[in-house]
DNA sequence: CTGTTAGTCTCATTCAGCGATACGATTTGT
DNA sequence: ACAAATCGTATCGCTGAATGAGACTAACAG
């Protein structure tokens, strides 16, 4: 990149004197070790505590709880509650949630009410397959984590939560994006795609790999077979738009002992219904733009 | 203290010229009215706008509504997005409530009805009817419980306290929020809604399930009569904010023998008349917003 | 192909936030 | 009642996190 040449000035930024100072300086400023947590994080974070509390909540509680240190505690509330988030009941020592949080709240349920049509779908798909079913889209190289219905008994906790991103190459839902994608952003994503290894059976081989997102593009589901994680089997189909454009994935996820290659089959048709159920409660279906051209 | 003494009263820094700027620098920094709001603010202001908006919006039309710089509010909205607090639904360009703002709702919701007059209100209603009491929200799918008086002699004593989940098709408040909902989430919710039976009374059938829901609508309250669990029959009204909008559910539930369609309709009254000083009590933040409609 | 619009990047500047310290105000223990 | 302990408030110089103008790129629409 061009790296704008320089506005005249040069570094001139004068490095301060590098006397001795410097070493009593370096960790000097003394047991100072400012670590500054952003502010956002810290409002974020106090609302948190307060609402999670259930119940009014001592400021001295809030500081220690998020190490914060009594003066910003403090001021953080008094902020919180000037403007109206916060509150303190009558006894006036202690704090809860104030008007502005609860009209938040309420705006927020109400707001979410969209995403409920799919994470119902998908609750029941992940219900009626007794096993752990996730929705994913495609962002910048990686599969984002969209919404996700967890059974029980399922081991991975919260390293695969809602936000979360995993690779292309070795996922499912990373594959039949792959195999499915136009071909132009496909080629751009493919040319720069490392392969690596993340496990036994991870396809490393660029051949292998380009045959199977062929197989993959014909047969309309994807697999991945301990790719990414020894011991887990993980199958998904595209959910697609009016025009026929898959938008985002779902899939189904279980130890192998529990599903396979061998034991899927019967389970496919079931994925592809709530895939298409999925379109229409993500509103989907809409009237899409112009009807795809060029290939 | 150390004080780093070296540069004391040297100001190294020497950045600018120092030339008569220094007199136009009085009142000047030019038309450069930057006025920088404390991000704080700015946080909440986000958080607020997205959940009132009520559907997924362009960070454009947020960051015009709160007059923040571009990058601004791109770097606030990715923050956001990064905690968890805002999410992008399927489309990927426009943003919503995310799953933490979801929690941090039902949370606030649970404080605020937990507390002081909302519960008190709920205690005297159980108290007046003799029966056991709760409030639920709508939440992905299913009705969360926020708060709950119990009688005595209630036979199911811990399996639906507070934050535990009941379905919507068998459950008074259920059938409640579904039959009060905006037109097209209750169209979607109702296309990928399953209504397996839970009890010989459960409403299996779409049509018949779609009748009692406009009968529902029609009258202003709701029954489960042994549709979720044999022996239980549950009554429910709507708690509404100031727009009308019903944002919560207000139910008695007890054993047949004692609480039946025949014997309920005095007790509405007494129920109706608990919702409403209970939406009072919740002493909502003057800004209910407008039911948004695209423009 | 060109204009339009939305999103990203860079970077010098600056002020909002910070928290150590100190001091008043309460509550608590005896 | 009086300490003692605890909690809340006030002050203030330092600093780096946040900022936003501007330039650039990507995505679309016509």
């Amino acid at each position: 990149m061009t790296r704008k040449i320089a506005l005249g000035s040069a570094p001139l930024r004068e490095p301060r004197e590098p006397t001795i100072d410097d070493a009593a300086d370096g960790n000097a400023t003394d047991g100072n070790a400012t670590d500054r947590r952003p502010l956002a994080d810290r409002v974020l974070a106090v609302l948190d505590v307060v609402a999670a509390a259930g119940q009014p909540m001592a400021v001295k509680d809030i500081a220690e709880k998020l190490a914060l240190p009594k003066p910003t505690a403090h001021r953080l509330i008094a902020m919180l509650e000037e403007r109206g988030f916060l509150a303190r009941p009558i006894d006036g020592r202690l704090v809860t949630v104030g008007p502005k949080l609860r009209t938040l709240a309420l705006n927020t349920l109400r707001s979410s009410l969209g995403q409920a049509p799919s994470h119902a779908r998908l609750r029941a798909l992940s219900l009626e397959l007794g096993e752990t079913c996730n929705i994913g889209v495609l962002e910048g190289g990686d599969v984002v984590y969209l919404d996700r219905v967890e059974v029980e008994n399922w081991p991975l906790r919260l390293e695969f939560g809602v936000g979360s991103r995993v690779p292309l190459h070795c996922t499912a839902m990373g594959k039949l994006f792959l195999a499915f994608l136009p071909e132009l952003p496909r080629r751009r994503l493919l040319d720069c795609l490392p392969l690596p290894r993340m496990a036994a059976a991870t396809l490393c081989d660029p051949a292998l790999f380009r045959a199977e997102l062929d197989s993959i593009a014909a047969c309309g589901h994807s697999f991945d077979d301990e790719e990414y994680m020894p011991g887990v089997f993980c199958a998904a189909v595209p959910i697609r738009d009016g025009a026929g454009r898959m938008i985002a994935a779902l899939a189904v996820q279980a130890p192998k002992v529990r599903l396979s290659r061998e034991s899927v089959a019967e389970r496919l048709p079931v994925l592809h219904r709530a895939a298409s159920d999925m379109a229409r409660a993500l509103g989907l279906d809409a009237a899409p733009a112009e009807p795809a051209l060029s290939p």
